[in-house]
DNA sequence: ATTTTGGGTGTAAAATTAACACTCATTTTT
DNA sequence: AAAAATGAGTGTTAATTTTACACCCAAAAT
């Protein structure tokens, strides 16, 4: 029975995390300073090995866990990244997760331990290994969720305006969206719900807070309907 | 350097393919009989180990070469499977792909030689493994990739009828479509060309033979429109 | 008192999608 | 030879969805 296996390699497998954030009203990602080879001194994703006693899934969430102090983080699977050669110093076969966080509530004491920095999407440095591929793709498949899954809110705070709901979409559509046009959409999602309360940092007159209520919405989320 | 790595433990990674096919006006996958452990006697998905000289890519494109003598056939991955008990006899992850071929150009020599089957995907057998779970994830991105890009040609034959082209994306879609807004929205797409040529084997009429140009598509194939 | 700033609101045209039924050409049956 | 059967082929209209668009509001700052 171990035939059937023994004559064939065994490989090291990681999990690298594409963490996202808002910040300043722009989406991050959050990159690490490597102080270790291979490929120190480059920026590049938080990552790890998989290890004995866990699943994958369960390796990129303690990678995320270790890094931000979060449990019960959005995740999702980019997918498998299985070059020969995509890393320089060994063969390992990574597999990609997107991660929605809200920014704040990072450890951020965590974050500098590790040498972690959240970084606009339209300024990265030089990365090493695959990982610009990895974040293009991950990007791809979280702008394809986001049209049909209530992600917005996992980025956004328990409280949030439509003017920072319109601009995380726009952010992550790439695209302006009509405010009118968005308002309307937004009024028939019952699962948006106002809250008495107003923001005043926002703007001089103040704007409404509303919240996420994933109970009412459950079944048919569909920003642009499909 | 080797320290990085060499604490943590190195896995099995291994591929599996979920063979679409068109089979008597059905979708079909192509099944194989297991005669060895484990999950010996169950039917599985066509699988292998993915070796030192491939990545993991490459590793599925030679298991579906294997199995079915054709090169150049299109794949796209599903994504890593990666539960610590997903194979009962050791640690192995999984990277899953599905592949769109013309049933006919299979060597069904090779297919008999190697106990794989043709099975329809609405019968499918009790599978081992995590199979089940990579069969739907699998039809999922298919159906999803299907409606923007041009997937349908790769599992018709060279020359195809409306009805067929129609029938195929009612299996894909599980939806029935309406003959006359298909028909419509077909002609709004040059690539898809009418040849002179008639079938005279589906209908006592005849129907007309189509064929698909892809160097005329290129750019924005989008069946429904997004 | 005035200016500035982001918040908030409705309507009409354009585009897309959905619904729908009959004739045609050929083969098979009687 | 006539009739029946079968899948192929074809346009129009209503309903829905999407897009475009401009002004007043409330509060703070000047």
């Amino acid at each position: 029975m171990t035939d059937y296996y023994s004559s064939h390699p065994r490989f090291f497998v990681s999990v690298d995390c594409i963490i996202f954030g808002l910040k300043d009203g722009k989406l991050n990602i959050l990159l690490t300073h490597r102080a270790f080879e291979p490929e120190m001194g480059k920026w590049s994703l938080m990552g790890g090995f998989v290890e004995r006693d866990e699943s994958v899934d369960d390796a990129a969430a303690r990678v995320l866990r270790q890094l931000t102090g979060l449990d019960n983080v959005y995740m999702h699977q980019v997918g498998a990244f299985g070059r020969i050669d995509r890393d320089p110093g060994e063969r390992v076969v990574s597999v990609a997760y997107f991660a929605l966080l809200n920014a704040n509530e990072a450890d951020s004491e965590l974050l500098r331990a590790r040498g972690a920095q959240w970084t606009p999407v339209d300024e990265l440095p030089e990365l090493g290994f695959d990982h610009p591929e990895m974040i293009e793709k991950a990007r791809e498949v979280m702008r394809r969720k986001f049209v049909t899954e209530p992600l917005a809110f996992e980025l956004l705070p328990e409280l949030f305006t439509l003017t920072q709901l319109q601009t995380l979409y726009e952010l992550v559509m790439a695209q302006p969206l009509d405010k009118r046009n968005f308002r309307k959409r937004i009024a028939e999602f019952s699962c948006i719900e106002p809250t008495g309360q107003i923001d005043k940092t926002g703007s001089r007159r103040g704007a409404r807070l509303y919240h996420y209520n994933p109970a009412v919405s459950a079944d048919t989320f569909s920003f642009f309907k499909i």
